[in-house]
RNA sequence: GGGAUCUUAGCUCAGCUGGGAGAGCAUCUGCCUUACAAGCAGAGGGUCACAGGUUCGAGCCCUGUAGGUCCCACCA
């Protein structure tokens, strides 16, 4: 009836066909329809220029596993997908690569360049997407977008104007990161702090008309005193009260400044006089404003000397500082350096040293904006997992800054505003107005700047849904459900995304954000290119195939932890898929009568029942687990289930019954009808775990249904709970357990069977061994077995085993070391003196009695027993020994 | 300076709302038992960082200490 499984499972020959399969029975596209729910997550746009990594790996993994658990449960689950254009990223990657070419950006002009750029991402911008279908994501690739393809435009422009007409953007001089490198401005979200050794610089500042008098300060960029517009100190100052108001020459400069009294300087911070140099330090800059200081830049884009630099002029600004002190200390203006070690802003993209400068940018204005994202999140409208992820998002939104959204870039969305050449007056509009509303000259261009690349992500959840049109997939979709993704762009993305969602939509985008860490290397290191110490996923892929390594980044990892990564993890992972393949290749090879009724309850017997009952349980337990995202915790559940229960007992109880199949062929069927059963629930569940080869087996274990991955999701079902029979295959287990221990501490050989006497007075006890007894040949290596209650007919030499609510006897005749045996004994008895003590000093402590839960109670009390019990035993064979 | 997080078996890590310490890998022993040696059966190995506290009961909750990692922050 079906096609056979390989031998050998090979991940290589099924996953790239079974994808292919998917994709053509668009399995994952969703439309729209009112008569179903809907289930949206969007996927946290990839870059253009990226190569998949591990941290792709792992958040593509977490999304897929989340769309193909709802959609078995019959959600319309559409998970959105698309590619950013990272402008900055980007941009300096084409540059690059026109170096290697000999072409200067610049000499190609806007048009020619963005041209380039264009022609770059028809080349790379579907790489990523190719390598994310090799994970098995089962994004609805039909909708495909971009950030900068004509909707996403058309949203940015929106948003844009939109803001601009509330107030909420504005054009301001103000002091901004700079990037000499990539010569844009940056946001502060983009400006790495790392601690570096450096310098204090005292310097002398002489006071006007008084000669021989100073004023020290103490700087760590002595070069910016170029900029200085006046020396502040602190009005509560005693020392310095008398200079307040005072004029000092700015030496080498020989600028006349002024002393200021402002409450920003730290009496107790180096001398208690700080240069003010508003242009190049935000500090300042707000010192400045406070005392009506000219701000006076002396940079260029690249960091060196400007005009304002007098004679130093063109010079990089560290030549310029060294070169600086060397005069100072000639003049004997140097008081002294100290090594001092303070943070550095550097640029997260290019690591360069940032320089704070004043510059014309574009603000969005964050204070109101941010109050609804702040709330959402304060009464759970929207929940960030693990929770606690608000802490550092409440950090962020408390302390929050006004958003320099504008960059000196070609590459992204041009602001819409429109500059007069002739009188200097700017419009904001949709398209160029063509005449000047104020001079009406015709001589208007748009703003050359961009936005930053963010502002077109933050509007990803609406936007790819047809916003700013209204489109029923919007009407539909939106909301999101989930958004899943790293907690390193929580402030690039994530808070940018809620108040964008609350401003232009009215609501949340999403109502959980589920954040996971970052993958490692396997000591720790953040994998990155220049170390060299990256592992490529699709390397991984090749070796393992992708669902081994789903299972790996999915497993051994706490929610929003980072984690290592070992080849020995992806190699069991690997190995527990062979596992899943080979139990599956056993079923079909036994299946032969094709499709099976259900058997009746009365037909069903014990061990099945017990198989029957575990999965059942499963089921609810995964289900509640990945209802909570607990993905990793339910997929181990899966994997032990699987492994431990399924593989190692109940295949191997139900073997031993289709051995028997002469004997007893009912027995043989049923078995055969519980191992499929099992099996195909076992698969839907680990399905969103591990598509390809669930999807494998599924297809080629049955033929009513074309693909597992829209198949239904196993739910709880009250019918297959059994706990009699749960709790009979564990005595069963107990004493197949039992066995093997006392074989394997006797050293008798495996090719030796033995004979077994089991001694019970519980009649229910009796029952169970006895209906069980097929299975003890293969388990437990065991030839015949007699049920009694009694030891008739059992040798005084036979070695027991005592078990709860048993003793068994195994006649081994010459194998018994008697010596060996009694330290066995003897071993086991400690081991329930330590039980018994705990347990009775657990209840004859009135406080755990009239406090701990009745139940509590109760379970000790029946565990007190069953030590009892077999502590008797126990005693009665050493007893017998003696 | 503020905050987060980690410290559990040789290694890497789980341990969900407090109720008898787990997994994978590694080590040791015995098995090619006709699904699987990418496997099966068994074994050894942990005062859960340290010190207090709450509780009938703490790996889990509280306080403090030590060490590691990370984030945020305009002390020139």
């Amino acid at each position: 009836m079906s096609r056979e499984l390989a031998k050998t499972y090979n991940p290589k020959d099924i996953e790239d066909r079974l994808y292919q399969k998917w994709e053509e029975n668009k399995y994952f596209h969703a439309k729209a329809d009112r008569s179903r729910k809907p289930f949206t997550i969007v996927m946290p746009p990839p870059n253009i220029t990226g190569q998949l990594h591990m941290g792709h790996a792992l958040d593509n993994t977490m999304q897929d596993i989340l769309i193909r658990y709802k959609r078995m449960q019959g959600y319309n689950a559409l998970w959105q997908p698309g590619t950013d254009h990272a402008s900055i990223s980007t941009e300096v990657k084409v540059i690059e690569s026109l170096r290697e070419q000999g072409i200067d950006k610049n000499d190609l002009g806007r048009e020619g360049f963005l041209e380039k750029v264009w022609e770059w991402r028809e080349e790379y911008g579907g790489r990523i997407i190719r390598q994310l279908k090799k994970m098995g994501s089962s994004a609805d690739w039909d909708r495909e977008r971009f950030t900068m393809d004509e909707g996403c435009s058309q949203a940015v422009q929106e948003v844009f104007i939109k803001l601009y007409e509330k107030g909420l953007i504005y054009k301001g001089s103000r002091i901004v990161n700079w990037c000499p490198v990539c010569k844009t401005s940056i946001s502060d979200a983009e400006v790495e702090h790392e601690e570096q050794d450096g310098f204090f610089w005292h310097i002398n500042y002489p006071v006007k008309g008084e000669e021989g008098r100073f004023v020290e300060i103490a700087t760590t960029r002595p070069e910016t005193l170029l900029g200085d517009t006046a020396v502040a100190v602190n009005p509560e100052d005693e020392r310095y009260q008398d200079i307040i108001g005072k004029t000092l020459i700015l030496p080498l400069v020989g600028r006349e400044i002024p002393v200021v009294a402002d409450h920003y300087v730290d009496k107790e911070f180096g001398t208690g006089c700080v240069k003010i140099t508003p242009a190049h330090d935000p500090n300042d800059f707000e010192v400045g404003k406070r005392h009506n200081l000219p701000e006076i830049n002396i940079l260029n884009d690249d960091a060196t000397i400007n005009e304002n630099g007098g004679k130093y002029q063109g010079m990089d600004r560290y030549d310029a500082r060294e070169q600086m002190v060397q005069e100072l200390k000639e003049q004997g203006l140097l008081v002294k350096v100290v090594p001092h070690s303070h943070n550095v802003g550097t640029h997260d993209r290019c690591s360069t040293t940032v320089e704070p400068m004043v510059k014309q940018q574009w603000f969005v204005k964050m204070d109101e904006l941010i109050k609804p994202a702040v709330e959402a999140v304060k009464n759970g409208e929207i929940k960030l997992l693990p929770e606690r992820m608000d802490k550092i998002y409440f950090n962020w939104t408390d302390n929050i800054r006004d958003w320099c959204i504008s960059r000196q870039l070609w590459w992204g969305h041009r602001i819409p505003a429109y500059y007069c050449a002739d009188c200097g007056e700017f419009v904001v509009a949709r398209e160029n107005p063509g005449k000047c509303p104020k001079c009406g000259c015709e001589h208007m261009t748009q703003e050359e700047d961009t936005l930053d690349t963010w502002f077109s992500s933050a509007l990803w959840p609406f936007s790819t849904l047809g916003w700013p049109n209204k489109t029923e997939d919007l009407d539909y979709f939106y909301p999101n459900d989930v958004l899943v993704t790293g907690y390193d762009i929580i402030f690039f993305w994530v808070i940018r995304m809620i108040f964008s969602g609350y401003e232009q939509m009215g609501e949340a985008p999403f109502h959980t954000v589920l954040f996971h860490g970052l993958v490692r290397d396997s000591q720790g290191r953040k994998m990155s290119k220049s170390l060299g110490n990256g592992i490529d996923p699709l390397e991984v892929i090749d070796k393992y195939g992708a669902d081994a390594l789903r299972l790996t980044l999915i497993t051994g990892n706490a929610p929003g932890n980072d984690m290592r990564f070992y080849w020995e993890r992806v190699e069991s992972a690997r190995n527990f898929a062979n596992k899943v393949w080979n139990a599956s290749r056993f079923i079909m090879m036994n299946i032969v009568d094709g499709e099976m009724a259900e058997p009746s309850l009365e037909e069903i017997r014990t061990g099945d029942k017990w198989i029957l009952s575990k999965v059942n349980t499963l089921a609810k337990d995964v289900t509640e687990n990945m209802d909570k995202f607990e993905l990793g915790i339910a997929v181990q559940k899966i994997y032990d289930f699987i492994w431990d229960e399924f593989c190692d007992w109940y295949i191997e109880i139900a073997k031993a019954r289709m051995l028997r199949k002469e004997e007893d062929l009912e027995s043989a069927k049923v078995a055969m009808w519980t191992l499929k059963t099992v099996l195909i629930q076992a698969l839907k569940l680990l399905h969103p775990y591990m598509p390809f080869i669930t999807e494998e087996i599924f297809c080629t274990l049955q033929a009513k249904e074309p693909t597992i991955m829209l198949s239904e999701w196993p739910a709880y079902r009250e019918e297959y709970h059994f706990p009699a029979e749960e709790e009979a295959v564990e005595h069963v287990k107990d004493l197949i357990k039992g066995i093997r221990n006392t074989r394997a501490e006797m050293n008798v050989p495996p090719s030796r069977k033995a004979k077994v006497y089991i001694v019970t007075e519980d009649s229910a006890l009796q029952n169970t061994f006895e209906s069980m007894k097929s299975a003890y040949r293969l388990l437990a290596g065991v030839s015949e077995v007699k049920v009694q209650e009694d030891k008739k007919g059992i040798g005084e030499d036979a070695v027991s085993v005592v078990i709860p609510g048993a003793v068994v006897y195994l006649p081994l005749e010459d194998l018994v070391d008697f010596e060996k045996e009694k330290e066995r004994l003897l071993k086991e008895k400690e081991r329930l003196l330590k039980e018994l003590s705990r347990s009775k000093g657990m209840l004859s402590n009135e406080k755990f009695l009239s406090r701990a839960p009745e139940a509590k109670v109760q379970e000790e009390r029946e565990k007190l027993v069953k030590y009892e019990q077999m502590m008797a035993q126990v005693e009665e064979r050493l007893a017998q020994m003696n």
